[in-house]
RNA sequence: GGGCGAUUGGCGCAGUUGGUGGCGCAGGUCCCUUACAAGGACAAGGUCGGCGGUUCGAGUCCGUCAUCGCCCACCA
């Protein structure tokens, strides 16, 4: 067998196994029994790899590779989304730099620039997916705008177009001027910003107890424009007597009603809300309640549209800034207040959005959700962690109607078809040119493209055959797991559960996970603005995707974030460092290490069943198994940071700084069939550990396996350890040994107080100690069976066991588990120095006594406390009671 | 305004059903022991944000306050 060599390099390695591992088929669906399908939240084709992503993508190819070796059937779905604003904005601004407008273009041209944009940048992404050693089906890769993915889309909406489920109506949208296009709810951000209020003087049409004017407040003077309405609250007393007058609007010289209604806080501003129902949402809601006309004053691009004089053709600000003017000019300006208030932003192109009234297309939700709470409810689908059942309820419970369109051309155009000639209009699966009501030839489709949640909403099925096949679905269909931030619960999880409801009467996933939000190292999000963000690439060059992924999972906790603790060029944005990563890669290289070591020594090895030869083989092994069944345990409740964390502290702590150690002894100096079993053994348990490690850090273990020979195990099964068993936890209860752990532990204990000693009085770890130890008969028979052990990792001498030891000449002692250490430190004792350590000890050991004393001299706690808990208590004062004695004992033999 | 999360040694964080607190890093001492100094051994460091309550017993449950962060809603 060849040799590792002495330094493993993951830039080198990572790459080439990926493509071994492409090329073998292992990333396709694996056969098995059962079905674990998982679709990956599409990541925008205008997208690069951020630490969302990452952490995304970790968790997914951690449970995919658990769920491949676990046997079962297991495919992880590729995909991207379309993403119509962002990839239109991106494009755009392309043509923009080249010079050409996409009006100008038209929207064939246009489209087709995007297809263009797509095939050049859309890759960029999924080739930084299979970096990380995401093991996806590549091979098999979708995209929202495909052809049988956009006939899915136009089936559902033309579906729920026939079911009613789909309308269109007059509604405030929120328009972004920018964009041109309507952007949802929640798509939009609040931004607290400093503005004003503005005092604006009406003047009433008739006079009111001599008051010749009211005064309305404003952050938005230049929507008076469209104001037809002034209203009150109910509860203000001082303005009944307005109600029922009218003002006359100035500028535009409208005569408005002033009215009284529910919506208005008397306490805020002046009490008069000018009411523009175009403009404003609460403003629609009171224009319908008090029938007041709806007047438009902007076109799409927030321009002011003819028949206001020269108001006509200003933009918003301009407008403002004019309104106040004259209202200045004319005497009718009043207080002008400072005033902080949020204002809604467009989150592609940031820029304020106008509420607009305008005519889009909704899906009515009042017949989706109640299916959709229900299987959530009753844990159809379940959230990890649990507490995000409660954001997705709420949400849901609060549902408003969706508005889907979007006044793009990026996306899939609604599949809606009018006559001109006659006034037919209908959803239609295939285009038209022809009215088939009228057989006019004025058919036009309408020129509005869906919301890109609409076609991502079907997700899990549309990826998978639907609507024309079906039975590709039979058996993948739920899939196992959604994994996806927090933010898209509402956006997108929700309208999936919706949707697959609707269409394949069954829920999309079984499985929610959202994972903690990465934010930078001081606790703010990381956003392109501020230039914090932490690239992935830079972290994978640096480090090796095994440790980025590695870390990304041990940060996980029940935490709703964590701090990503990257040090970021302030001016180059490029990674400087990131500790944690550095340790992960620590980890990979004490992997690689480990695992040298043991194939350095595999001479003459034959593989054979592994075996507790001796105590710290059964330790070890009891110690593996358990393992093994804790790491199944976190990964099936999706314990995925308990799981990364565990294994690590059980591969370095226990494997490495214990177990190999101890083999030395045998392997270099044992007989031929003792080192022949401790090589099965060692190749064993690190068989085992790299299996449970694989899904995590795929790389490094599917290198070291490769470089190891079977284990008894199984002989190396399969190809790469990517498609070997998942380690049986049933198999391996059988080498769960409580007692061989506790025995281990007792050795384990006089090494670490010779250690302890060593350290104290600076001796050297090459000297060799006698060391005796003082203990019940039962202890002693336990030691001595680990004699060998105790000396040769302890570096001891003479050892002298048993009950009645006497503590030998120029010794220091220790006492720990009942046990009574003395360690012969020749003359160099330091009678005072001991003695004051001694009287430490004592005073800990006697305060933790008292406290158990109290608690059982409490009859409370012995009438109400469970009873084993109270005889773990008596066991813990027994003990701490002999120790304070042993204590005591030492401390006048010192004297 | 509503909801959620956080507050534990210098820093970053664990702590599952309540039984007096762990890990990593940094810092300290010692060791280049032939897998690994990207390492090993050892030691030190905390009245678990404040107050109140439930309980025999609270980091853990309840209430309340404070600070920080996020989400949702609204803001003429």
């Amino acid at each position: 067998m060849e040799e590792m060599p002495k330094n493993y390099d993951p830039q080198v390695a990572e790459p080439e196994l990926v493509e071994r591992w492409m090329e073998a088929g292992c990333y396709q669906r694996s056969k098995g029994v059962g079905d674990r399908t998982i679709v990956i939240p599409p990541p925008n084709v205008t997208g690069v790899l951020h630490m969302g992503h990452a952490m995304d993508d970790t968790i997914q190819d951690t449970l995919t590779r658990y769920y491949r070796m676990r046997g079962f059937s297991t495919r992880w779905i590729l995909g991207t989304d379309h993403a119509g604003i962002a990839t239109q904005t991106k494009v755009d601004k392309k043509l923009k730099e080249e010079g050409i407008s996409r009006l100008e273009i038209g929207r064939e041209k246009f489209l087709e620039a995007c297809w263009d944009w797509r095939r050049e940048y859309g890759g960029t992404i999924v080739s930084q997916i299979k970096r990380m050693g995401c093991s996806i089906d590549f091979e098999d890769e979708r995209f929202t705008m495909d052809e049988d993915y956009a006939k899915a889309v136009r089936k559902v909406f033309v579906d729920w177009y026939h079911d009613g489920l789909i309308y269109r109506g007059k509604r405030i949208v929120n328009w972004c001027p920018s964009c041109c296009t309507a952007i949802s709810d929640d798509e939009a951000e609040y931004h607290d910003e400093k503005g004003h209020l503005w005092h604006l003087r009406y003047p009433l049409t008739e006079p009111v107890d001599g008051i010749e004017y009211i005064e309305v407040a404003t952050t938005r003077p230049e929507t008076m424009l469209g104001d037809t309405g002034i209203a009150v609250s109910p509860q203000d007393p001082d303005k009944a007597k307005f109600v029922g007058k009218t003002v006359m609007l100035p500028i535009v010289d409208r005569e408005i009603p002033i009215f009284s209604d529910w919506h208005v806080d008397a306490g805020f501003g002046t009490g008069f809300v000018k009411v523009t129902p175009a403009h404003d949402p609460n403003d629609y809601a009171m224009g319908q309640a008090h029938d007041l006309p709806q007047i438009n004053i902007f076109d799409e691009h927030a321009v002011v549209v003819e028949g206001y004089g020269e108001f006509t053709g200003m933009d918003r600000d301009e407008c403002r800034e004019a309104v106040v003017k004259w209202f200045e000019e004319h005497g009718l300006l009043g207080e002008v207040e400072e005033h902080q208030h949020s204002v809604m932003h467009c989150y592609r192109c940031d820029s304020t959005l106008e509420p607009w009234l305008s005519e889009q297309w909704f899906v009515a939700v009042d017949k989706l959700k109640e299916r959709a709470i229900e299987v959530v409810k009753n844990g159809d689908v379940t959230f990890h962690p649990a507490r995000w059942t409660d954001t997705y309820l709420t949400w849901m419970e609060n549902l408003k109607d969706w508005c889907i369109s979007r006044q793009l051309w990026w996306g899939h155009r609604i599949p809606v078809f009018h006559c001109e000639d006659c006034g037919w209009e209908d959803a239609l699966m295939e285009d038209t040119d022809v009215c088939p009501h009228c057989g006019g030839h004025h058919v036009h489709q309408e020129e509005d493209v869906l919301d890109t949640w609409f076609s991502s909403q079907l997700w899990t099925f549309a990826t998978q055959g639907w609507p024309d096949h079906p039975e590709q679905m039979v058996g993948h269909h739920p899939t196992k797991v959604l994994v996806t931030a927090r933010d898209i619960i509402a956006l997108w999880v929700a309208r999936m559960v919706m949707s697959s409801l609707y269409f394949c009467d069954e829920i999309p996933f079984e499985d929610v996970y959202i994972y903690a939000t990465i934010l930078a190292k001081d606790g703010s999000r990381m956003s392109k603005s501020k230039g914090n963000g932490v690239d992935p690439m830079d972290l994978m060059n640096k480090y090796g995707a095994d440790a980025m992924r590695f870390n990304l999972l041990t940060l996980i906790t029940n935490n709703q974030d964590v701090k990503f603790d990257a040090n970021i060029d302030k001016k180059t944005h490029a990674l400087i460092d990131s500790p944690r990563t550095e340790q992960a890669r620590g980890f990979v290289t004490k992997i690689w290490n480990a695992s040298r070591f043991v194939q350095m020594n595999l001479e003459g090895y034959e593989p054979g069943a592994p075996k507790a030869e001796t105590p710290e083989d059964a330790w070890m092994l009891s110690r593996l198994a358990k393992m093994v069944a804790a790491a199944t345990e976190a990964l099936e409740k999706y314990q995925l940071g308990d799981y990364a964390r565990d294994i690590q502290a059980f591969f370095w702590n226990e494997i490495c700084d214990w177990y190999i150690e101890l083999c030395k002894g045998r392997l270099l100096d044992g007989t031929a069939e003792e080192r022949l079993q401790v090589q099965r053994n060692l190749v064993y348990v690190l068989d085992v550990a790299l299996r449970l490690l694989h899904p995590v850090m795929p790389f490094v273990t599917e290198s070291v396996w490769d470089a190891l020979p079977a284990s008894g195990l199984d002989a190396h099964d399969a190809k790469f350890l990517m498609v070997a068993n998942w380690p049986d936890p049933e198999e391996l209860a059988g080498f769960v040994n409580d007692k061989a752990e506790h025995d281990f532990e007792l050795a384990r204990r006089v090494v670490s107080v010779v250690r302890a000693t060593r350290a104290r009085y600076r001796l050297s770890p090459k000297t060799e100690l006698d060391v005796a130890v003082r203990s019940n008969a039962e202890d002693a028979a336990v030691l001595e069976s680990q004699r060998g052990f105790i000396c040769s990792v302890g570096r001891v001498d003479q050892l002298a066991l048993g009950a009645n030891q006497e503590k030998p000449l120029g010794s220091v002692s220790a006492v720990d588990g009942g046990l009574e250490v003395f360690v012969v430190v020749g003359g160099l004792v330091d009678l005072a120095a001991e003695a004051k350590r001694l009287e430490k000890e004592i005073a800990k050991a006697e305060k933790e006594l008292n406290g158990v004393t109290r608690t059982l001299g409490n009859p409370g706690f012995v009438a109400k406390a469970a009873p084993e808990v109270i005889e773990k208590k008596r066991a813990q004062q027994a003990e701490l009671e002999q120790r304070v004695a042993q204590l005591k004992a030492q401390a006048a033999d010192l004297a």
